[in-house]
DNA sequence: TTTTTTCGTCTACGGTTGTAGTATAACATA
DNA sequence: TATGTTATACTACAACCGTAGACGAAAAAA
């Protein structure tokens, strides 16, 4: 019901994680329960979270009967995609290399440059 | 007053980044000018954004008389660097490969990718 | 010094987010 | 069928965000 640029909230982006891990379409319980795995909540709040995320379309609900049966709309690759552009424009200005200095400065794990340069240097990139 | 680790909300941001390309300490009324040439807002609505940094330990305030002079606490890159840490940990599980090819397919451009390589085959990461 | 402009604090208000209790309706079971 | 069990929808509520008006004090101008 609204664009699908927008960035999700933490609590959100969390539910879809757990879609796009899950083969759809899942039940509320089962997203409950796998979220439940690292972050308890009460099975309402993850309701809550669903029934956001199907407002806002980022998940379509399927009912039988009174059980609802949830599906991501939006797939990882292509939020991944948006929000890194985003991320990358806000405080960036767009630059990839400012970004990966960046990085170099949080101490990110020399293997991961590494094997970012090989996959640049293999033209997979 | 509160951790420096938490991602700023997109307005203190704008905020942050004009102060980071103002030579501190700036007034409250430059802040406004530089904001309002690409976005106007409301002088109060400025100042409450500086309050609001000040008090979560971003930004110092210095008072001459009842003029409030600003000075970032954090610098951008230090700012940059956890943000691009906390980004890449929560999307890609921490993968500098996953994000790149996330902005391959976001259609990034082809020099920004050439540049990166270049740094890295230069060593310069 | 009276008036006007300026800078800032306080207050506000609607919307979002995180989190969950309550009520309700459908389902399973005794 | 009577009853316990769920899954969901509604309601709630505090904190946070974007935005800014009201009001007061200080400074500048007349």
């Amino acid at each position: 019901m609204s664009d699908k640029k927008s960035r999700l909230p933490d609590a959100e982006l969390e539910v879809m994680q757990v879609l796009w891990r899950c083969s759809s379409p899942v039940t509320g319980a089962t997203v409950e329960a796998e979220m439940g795995k690292l972050r308890p909540l009460a099975k309402t709040t993850v309701l809550t979270l669903l029934t956001r995320l199907v407002s806002k379309g980022f998940v379509a609900v399927e009912k039988q009967g009174r059980l609802g049966l949830y599906t991501p709309l939006v797939t990882e690759a292509d939020y991944q995609a948006r929000q890194s552009k985003r991320f990358l424009d806000q405080l960036f200005g767009g630059s990839i290399p400012a970004f990966a200095s960046a990085l170099t400065a949080s101490g990110i794990s020399r293997e991961d440059l590494e094997e970012l340069k090989q996959l640049l240097e293999d033209g997979k990139l």
